[in-house]
DNA sequence: CTGTTAGCGCATTCAT
DNA sequence: ATGAATGCGCTAACAG
């Protein structure tokens, strides 16, 4: 039973041919009679044959294998993002290798590293960094014709494909929702640092705000790093300042609980005196109270596209194909937290 | 730049010395003097030289690769194992290949395979079916000799190496809490395919109503498929059905969900009324009103745990290891979903 | 401390 | 339609 690995040559051997016929019967070359390919199958099956796709990733130069980097696996958005990269990866006969950066830059560069070295046909990735010097790895990767797609996080500095939503219209879509349900002092939770698609969402609510002739007051801006415990901040802060607001659009769910826990502990209406806008639609939303307003990202599609992406640029072999950019809709998800009644 | 790849031979060549010296260079062996080790590392810094795994891999009969397969990887409890598994893997020079059975059969015999095509060095999963004739896959994996580690929802049947929480306790912990807080007439919910993880819970809950002396009411076992949508029937039942309770002890957090949701729409109190307690920890349920008491069965440490008993086996060679068992103990963790005044 | 030799398992070019 | 020969890049046994 557990005696030795059968190869291609043993059943070459059981049934006195070649294996370079067993190879070519095994992966359904036309030039090999099906009587043969009969055989060999059969006989592949009564020995318990295992492909070994070690060696044939050697001798060809592919492992049908991508490496995914992300910051951290256990993130509701990014587990969806790599389900959907693993769903259109499995129809292909590709495996995927999950690797997290854990947001640190030291990281990321190592992830990056082991990937080739593991000789992946290719990466999909959000970054960590900011800054240029941050994803000089992956400029790099990009360089020695490493498939590469980045998605949700990414910049346009490399050359290369991406997926990202149009932050920006799910942004304009929140401010100009909770500007319909009569709010004029809406007060906005960004990012301290200044990342692309923060900045987006930030645009979007400015933008908004200016095309419903609201005056923007930058006051009711609050920076910060978009946990839990900075969206308590944010309010905590605003309300001991005495700053008058009727509304939150914050471009992180977890910011906004922070503003509910406080606004509902001093006894502030939702969505009545205060409505409450995230962005993510993290899976906690629908079980709050009320139940959140937020911006659907799509992630699963978001792996499904940058899977997409993969594959296109896979197959154009050296062609040099022109970077891709897919932009997907974001979509507003109104719940109770900013649904006015009588609206 | 873009050229051929650099292999050992290329920096061999230049080096004017062989290629095994110059991969036990690479592998830093300590039969190779120090200053020849400094000019290899050097020059195949200059040749820009990454290594191949595939080849050592083939070489070596192993890919330092770990599968994993998991019904589905966005799911909080699966992609936090994966974190924890893969964060092991990561210091020890491994990398996680993951694959998602999505809850059938036929998949997870797809993904095992592809993982054996693939040669990872050994798989640790949780299980989809329930019925012997599922995992027969799996029962041939461990006997070819590879590694196999299962978690969560794991099996006797198969002598291999198994990391599960301690699911009779944490029920026991949480039915024994609500007694504590004086509920005598407690609803339990549990799935109704009788899974070894649901059937430890009811345990738990079962004994814990003994140990106080609280007389047990089966009309009180709901049993469904533990999502939302069931403990909202549920729920609905038991009140239609005019049946006494004061509080509900869930198997799953979603389901219990769905009861607090028709509850608040009754106007029940809770936890004054109707106290609650659910299971998973999942990440929503420190958002809900009122935050949800919950079992919290720590998915990084299981995977982690995972981890190292799989590289024990991996480590003790050829000699027929006993199959091991890491039971973790699981935390109640008390919010105010369960917490009645003066308590 | 270093070189020689061989082969992991497969796919593929060139024959026939 | 099939066979023979070669090599992908690396490690390891054996030799010195």
């Amino acid at each position: 039973m557990s005696s030795k690995k059968t190869t291609i040559h043993d059943i070459a051997e059981k049934l006195g041919i070649t294996a370079s016929t067993v190879s070519r019967a095994l992966n359904n070359n036309p030039r090999i009679s099906e009587a043969t390919k009969k055989t060999v199958l059969q006989m592949a099956n009564d020995l318990n044959y295992q492909p070994n796709n070690l060696a044939a990733a050697l001798r060809k130069g592919k492992s049908q294998l991508i490496g995914i980097v992300v910051p951290r696996i256990n993130r509701s958005f990014f587990s969806a993002v790599v389900r959907g990269i693993e769903e259109v990866a499995n129809t292909l006969d590709y495996r995927v290798v999950v690797s997290q950066s854990s947001e640190t830059v030291e990281n990321e560069i190592a992830a990056v590293n082991a990937l080739l070295n593991a000789r992946v046909d290719g990466i999909i990735a959000s970054l960590v960094g900011e800054k240029p010097e941050d994803y000089v790895h992956y400029e790099n990767v990009a360089k020695k014709g490493v498939p590469l797609v980045l998605f949700d996080r990414t910049t346009n500095e490399i050359g290369t494909s991406q997926v990202v939503i149009d932050d920006y219209l799910g942004a304009y879509m929140a401010t100009e929702h909770l500007i319909e349900q009569g709010c004029k002092k809406i007060v906005h939770f960004t990012h301290h640092r200044r990342v692309n698609i923060y900045k987006e969402r930030y645009r979007g609510y400015f933008e908004a705000l200016k095309n419903y002739d609201i005056a923007f007051d930058e006051s009711l801006v609050c920076e910060g790093n978009m946990q839990l415990e900075d969206g308590r901040n944010a309010i905590e802060q605003l309300l001991k300042a005495g700053k008058e607001f009727d509304a939150v659009f914050s471009a992180s769910d977890y910011a906004v609980m922070g503003a509910m826990q406080v606004l509902k502990e001093k006894k502030k209406k939702i969505p009545e005196e205060v409505a409450l806008v995230g962005f993510s639609n993290e899976p906690f939303t629908s079980f709050t109270d009320p139940p959140l307003t937020t911006v659907n990202q799509f992630p699963i599609e978001i792996g499904q596209a940058a899977a997409e992406l993969f594959f296109e640029i896979l197959n154009s072999k050296k062609e040099k194909l022109i970077p891709q950019k897919t932009v997907l809709q974001p979509e507003l998800i109104v719940r109770a937290s900013s649904l006015k009644k009588g609206n």
